[in-house]
DNA sequence: ATTCTCACA
DNA sequence: TGTGAGAA
């Protein structure tokens, strides 16, 4: 016995009423959410248990679930869910972390214009750069920049400087410590994250101001190990790779580079003098 | 006015 | 995660 509500409608008329489009109705049936009866012609026919399942899937998706997150909500497979919230979760927070800092970013722009301050590019990029110090580069994609900087400023002898590198790494010559104390695997090539430790362990350092403590002195050992290790005979090599790393990786137009103070070069230089005057290195 | 598939964002 | 085209 059917109620007397038992309506049916086409894809275009169930479309309408929800705000969906056709093309929508059917990914839905696709992925496995949705199953309209059929005519005898074929033509799809949805009843009122296939609009309540639509509201849900509508529900779930404004929640900014994935349809692969909505089947397994629908089909109650716990142990699904759990991950598809998780994920989700993720998801949301890495969103807000960009949006904040991009209101950081206007707030401390408007600021500046406020009292009478002019913005200009340069402002711009040095707010954002800022705004990303602690945004973790990809190694890969440094060193993908290292590369296309050193065939384009030297050319001729990029070859030779890359099979130098790639020797100091293999002979084990880089750096292989961070100084949180955890082991860097340089074995890959990705020594780049030995050199953005540290630098970032000489600005903590040279904050400090302390040109002797066990601390600044472990960071320029390792930092006069690194440039011994990577030294090639040719000075123009030498000279090459230095250009082009520090380069790209003090590239301000970049935004996957890390932005160092130049000082930090006079820090560790003075830490390492001093250390050589005491006779320590 | 519906079906399906394919390529594309 | 959808869309538009084209054929049936």
């Amino acid at each position: 016995m059917k109620a007397k509500s038992e309506r049916w409608f086409g894809p275009n008329e169930i479309a309408k009423r929800l705000g969906l489009s056709t093309k929508a109705l059917r990914v839905y049936e696709r992925e496995g959410l949705l199953h309209p009866h059929r005519t005898e012609a074929g033509w799809r026919v949805y009843g009122p248990a296939h609009v309540e399942r639509l509201h849900l899937i509508l529900v779930l998706r404004d929640l900014g679930l994935s349809l692969k997150g909505i089947k397994a909500l629908i089909e109650g497979r716990q142990a699904d869910l759990q991950t598809v919230l998780v994920v989700q979760q993720e998801s949301l927070e890495a969103q807000r972390k960009k949006i904040d800092r991009a209101i950081d970013l206007l707030v401390t722009a408007r600021n500046r214009l406020n009292n009478g301050q002019t913005l200009s590019l340069d402002d711009f990029i040095n707010l954002t750069r800022d705004a990303r110090m602690d945004q973790r580069p990809s190694p890969v994609i440094l060193k993908a920049d290292f590369e296309t900087a050193l065939r384009d400023q030297f050319p001729n002898i990029a070859n030779e400087a890359l099979a130098h590198i790639n020797q100091a790494v293999a002979d084990g010559r880089m750096p292989t410590k961070n100084y949180a104390g955890s082991k860097l695997d340089t074995s890959n090539g990705d020594f780049t994250t030995v050199f953005e430790d540290m630098i970032k362990e000489a600005s903590i350092l040279m904050a400090e101001g302390d040109e002797t403590s066990d601390r600044a002195k472990a960071l320029a050992r390792d930092w006069n190990a690194q440039s011994i290790g990577l030294k090639p005979a040719e000075k123009s090599v030498s000279e090459a790779i230095q250009t082009a790393f520090w380069g790209t990786v003090n590239d301000p137009k970049s935004p996957k580079s890390p932005i160092f103070d130049p000082e930090i070069f006079r820090f560790v230089a003075t830490v390492i003098k001093g250390m050589k005057e005491r006779g320590e290195i």
